[in-house]
DNA sequence: TTAATGCATAGCCATTTGGGTATGGGATTG
DNA sequence: CAATCCCATACCCAAATGGCTATGCATTAA
């Protein structure tokens, strides 16, 4: 059972990618070459990053001419806030329960 | 210049380590004999995988007698909320800009 | 229609990574 | 004190990863 968090901390724990994806959600909207500058690779693995955020959900593409115009995909960040939420949610209730165990003791 | 989100990332991108992050986050102080049932490697893969959070300032270690106590660190997720939250931010910016020029536009 | 530009894919290679076994040291139990 | 248990470190190895160059296909510009 591969989660959908895997594709997305996977995308997101390499610089070079994180980079693209923070240029992104920054500027929107690029081309490949408009990337290419801060990216500071060369443009096959640009485009090779860029393939693995898409797989990952976190951007999509779309063709116009000979460019190709990439831009942060809709709720790319949903699955992340999810996950965390539900993270940081185990740990209040762990602590709600210690403070009603203390509570209790209290009494 | 190495982000503090590197090594987070990175830490949560491998499922078996972010199995025993998760675990971590429901039971909280928990020994490494312990986390071994469900992380389905051996000891010392799981001790690497410990040592590998712990670094990343996602868990903290306690010794008691022959135990090893792990558990999550207080603001484990801090850097991870921050920048969802300042990526979600340019996002939304970028849609208030749309909106006002739209607005402006309009008129 | 030729030349140039934008971009993706295909190989290739060095490094990293995730797993394993072997081992040893400190703490506890018999 | 001997046996056992908990855990970390040291190596080793196959597979994955991130980078590069070469190349080819569209599309636009000359």
């Amino acid at each position: 059972m591969t989660e959908p968090q895997d594709a997305i901390f996977r995308a997101l724990s390499d610089p070079t990618r994180r980079g693209l994806f923070e240029r992104l959600c920054r500027n929107g909207d690029t081309t490949v070459v408009g990337l290419l500058g801060e990216a500071g690779v060369s443009q096959p693995v640009v485009s090779k990053h860029l393939k693995i955020l898409k797989t990952a959900g976190l951007v999509r593409d779309r063709q116009q001419g000979r460019y190709t115009y990439y831009s942060v995909e809709r709720d790319a960040l949903r699955t992340l806030i999810d996950w965390t939420s539900e993270m940081s949610g185990f740990w209040n209730d762990r602590f709600d329960d210690l403070d009603n165990l203390l509570k209790r003791m209290d009494q």
